[in-house]
DNA sequence: CCGTATCCTCCTAGATACTG
DNA sequence: CAGTATCTAGGAGGATACGG
């Protein structure tokens, strides 16, 4: 017995979610994971064989502060992306990874950031010509 | 005559650009096109065959404010990911497209979406369980 | 070492009104 | 139709100080 009819099953394969939609969830979510630190934070754990300890994500991203490593890193742990674990010693010891739904989220993330510094002296050029067009 | 040197096109060819970094503009345009309505815009481009009309992309992606989508728009073109033709007639039409460099940024982006549309569920579990765990 | 709490300052982005 | 201009509120995010 089939908990969801055909149809319902032929709806959820097409979208179950459209981030077009002004109050659809996935827009939400959308707006969360296209964020700058997101994307970095998600990178540097993916880039790491094993965990990554709060101060080595400090050094491997350079200008974050304080305040946002830990916001975004909290938020990305909520959203089932980044498992926290702690080791009460002392000093206190907390270690990052990416979950298997973090994961799955890796590859599509760097590709951005590789286009990103791939595409840089074309975007460079780009505006170059868009400002000389416009003088003053 | 080469105009770089061997070393020099050694080192491009590795990376030119690094997002990690906090004064590298790779960054910067990171940051740029790590948004919300760059994705939709960039996306609903893709989609569509032909070109865009405003008022067609402002109906594609509900809730956008006429501000935002104008403001986007610009700096699309500015950077060099959309071109931008304007009819003069009476009432004047203006058509928006991606350009070549706009196209290469819409399959990473697209999957980007499409991850928060797919995710959305597992998501949505994770945040319970995190909120379960953590009562008051 | 890894945070939390507080303050405080921008800057973003929405609302509104007007124009070629 | 497709914008521009102006105002303003709210939140994002940095700096700082303190705590487990």
């Amino acid at each position: 017995m089939p908990t969801r009819t055909a149809g319902q099953r032929r709806a959820e394969a097409k979208v179950a979610y459209d981030a077009y939609l002004d109050q659809c969830p996935s827009r939400q979510l959308l707006a969360r994971i296209s964020d700058k630190w997101v994307t970095l934070i998600i990178c540097a754990l993916g880039e790491h064989e094993t965990t990554m300890r709060y101060s080595e994500l400090a050094r491997r991203i350079p200008g974050v502060s304080q305040k946002m490593l830990t916001q975004t890193l909290r938020t990305l742990e909520r959203d089932g992306l980044v498992a926290r674990t702690v080791t009460p010693s002392i000093p206190p010891r907390v270690d990052y990874e990416l979950t298997p739904l973090g994961r799955s989220f890796l590859e599509p993330i760097q590709h951005v950031k590789c286009w990103a510094e791939h595409h840089m002296p074309e975007v460079d050029r780009a505006r170059a010509a868009y400002d000389a067009a416009r003088p003053e």
